[in-house]
DNA sequence: GCCGTTTTCGGCCCGACTGTTTTCAGTCG
């Protein structure tokens, strides 16, 4: 069973909660708990460096110590120090961290006067009142650790706790705007995960700004989505709503709006990085500004506090503290690519396999959208859930589409397919029909677990065939349901620089694949990204703006992509010597 | 346990809200 970068955060906060519940040194807690954050939230794989033999040590916030704890998880799948820890206290406290309200202290406490030691105990010792015999303890505690052990059974059910960027918006967009509708309201902004384009948001962030005694933290709790309001103040008010997720609000001063945004937009990362460069010139970061003593020199606006540690303005996206601050104070930040920049899409269905609509009608509805050309990518015949073409069905599209191209100068329709990639490493139609067409999309859609060897074998030899264009959502994962397939992307990267090939950013909201990390790895190596929509219904045009949010997480800038670019030039791009 | 332009010791973010108190500890983000 291979290590994943999970397990090793999941041991990490398992210390961590252990320790604190033992009353451990609050800063080594801290330590273990940074360190699970940050593994937890690599793009690369821990157990791929590990046997690289990478230096762990590298990585902000892993020492020599937790390095070689690193190593030892991913050698054995444990840690003698989480075996100690338990053997001294009952492993099932830790869990008990997850209820709301419930800290170290507290679990301890009632460990050690009530004997509690796992939910059962919790749930029997909260239903019988014996907990408000403690001092510090009262009714409503008992009560919310009542309410808060259904809710996490519920959640154990559902099984999910980050949900997917795109759900996120169709949460926040009515809140934002029944929010925006409130009287006396200036400006309002979702900040957090959100804000930085994360594929997956844990809760959500949102700042505002009002008039005295507007009334809004009252509306805002009156929401109807509100299913529990789980605190509320003057200036901070937080809600779990129906589905699940937590909102939080902040009304903060007009002068305060830009430290906060940079403050609650995160990451926690980037925004320890830039209050230690303030330190080091003897100023002081918070929500409310950049301060000088107790004077504020800053903060209305998200530059103004740049400005005063002397970066510049830095995108939501890129605040991950990946190098964006080093990038900032050496001129290198990227100009990152914008949904303006997009000339059209590479990677659609139509009716002939399983899309949804004609192609007549996909057409129309990239031409909505100001697109210069539109790729018809079916799939190929191997795919048969989805009806792939064979050689003649394709052959009827090309030479509809040749028709459609004579007919109309509006857009132009590439002839196209997405070819899948068979477990030999061969392309699924004939070499003589590939020829015939404008552009080849390949990728696979079976035998996903192949060892990283051979899944990596399999695709190099698929772009040996000088057919071979665009390699398409090259890990195969779905977020959040299925993990990515094991292949080594760096390999694919460089084979596909070397063949003249170029990968795919997936923007379908479940894909967004390849990820932000591959992105800035391919950037880097000079490899070209298609992001593309693989739209199979027409609204699914849309989902271009999350593959651009990802592109922007990955650094990519309009050159970068090569669907910023007009076909005639595309073509030339793309062209195999 | 990590980290270093005050570098091998001595720091490590801090403000808001809740519940149980009667001035504050615990929790959270």
């Amino acid at each position: 069973m291979p290590v994943h970068n999970s397990d090793v955060a999941d041991i990490f906060n398992e210390i961590a909660d252990l320790l604190d519940i033992q009353g451990g040194n609050p800063f080594r807690i801290r330590a273990y708990r940074n360190a699970a954050r940050t593994v937890g939230g690599l793009s690369a794989n821990i157990a791929e460096m590990v046997h690289e033999g990478k230096d762990l040590s590298a990585i902000q916030g892993i020492g020599k110590d937790l390095s070689a704890k690193i190593v030892e998880i991913v050698r054995t799948g444990t840690l003698p120090l989480l075996a100690d820890l338990e053997a001294s206290v009952p492993a099932e406290l830790s869990v008990m961290m997850k209820v709301q309200g419930l800290g170290p202290k507290k679990i301890k406490k009632m460990y050690e006067e009530l004997d509690i030691q796992s939910l059962e105990d919790l749930k029997n010792a909260a239903e019988g009142g014996t907990i408000r015999s403690l001092p510090g303890f009262g009714e409503k505690t008992e009560q919310s650790i009542i309410e808060e052990l259904k809710r996490i059974q519920g959640q154990k059910k559902a099984g999910k706790e980050r949900i997917k960027l795109a759900e996120a918006e169709r949460i926040a967009g009515p809140l934002l705007e029944y929010l925006k509708g409130v009287k006396g309201i200036k400006d309002i902004a979702a900040a957090g995960s959100f804000r930085r384009r994360k594929e997956t948001v844990g809760d959500l962030d949102i700042l505002c700004t009002c008039k005295k005694n507007a009334g809004v933290m009252e509306r805002f709790v009156e929401y109807e989505d509100v299913a529990k309001v789980l605190a509320k103040g003057k200036t901070k008010s937080s809600v779990a709503l129906r589905r699940g997720l937590q909102v939080d609000l902040r009304v903060v001063p007009q002068a305060s709006f830009g430290a906060a945004l940079v403050y609650f937009t995160g990451s926690k990362e980037h925004n320890i990085a830039i209050r230690k460069i303030a330190v080091r010139r003897n100023l002081k970061i918070n929500e409310y500004g950049v301060f000088k003593g107790e004077k504020r020199i800053a903060g209305s606006s998200e530059k103004s506090v740049y400005a005063r540690v002397d970066l510049p303005y830095i995108e939501p996206e890129l605040r991950e503290n990946r190098g964006e601050i080093e990038a900032a104070q050496d001129g290198g930040l990227p100009d990152l690519v914008a949904i303006d920049h997009i000339k059209g899409d590479l990677h659609a269905h139509t009716k002939a396999t399983d899309g949804h609509h004609s192609l007549e009608e996909m057409v129309r509805a990239a031409l909505e959208r100001g697109y210069e050309y539109l790729a018809i990518t079916d799939h190929s015949r191997h795919v048969t859930v989805a009806h792939g073409l064979d050689e003649k069905r394709l052959s009827r599209q090309i030479d509809e589409i040749e028709k459609y191209n004579q007919k109309q100068d509006d857009i132009e329709i590439l002839k196209s397919i997405e070819l899948d990639i068979l477990e030999d490493g061969s392309l699924d139609l004939p070499d003589d029909i590939l020829g015939r067409l404008d552009l080849v999309i390949c990728s696979i859609h079976s035998k996903f677990n192949l060892s990283r060897e051979e899944q990596t074998g399999r695709v190099i030899r698929a772009m040996d065939n000088p057919h071979f264009n665009i390699f398409c959502h090259p890990t195969g994962r779905l977020i959040n349901e299925r993990r990515p397939y094991e292949i080594d992307m760096e390999k694919i990267v460089r084979a596909a620089r070397e063949r003249g090939c170029f990968l795919e950013l997936n923007a379908h909201p479940d894909r967004l694949d390849i990820n932000d990390f591959h992105c800035k790895m391919a950037r880097e190596m000079r490899v070209k990204i298609a992001v593309s929509t693989d739209a199979h219904r027409l609204d699914d045009f849309d989902f271009m703006k999350y593959g651009i949010g990802q592109a922007r997480r990955g650094w990519l800038g309009p050159a970068d992509v090569l669907n910023t670019r007009s076909w005639k030039s595309l073509k030339k791009l793309i062209r195999r010597k």
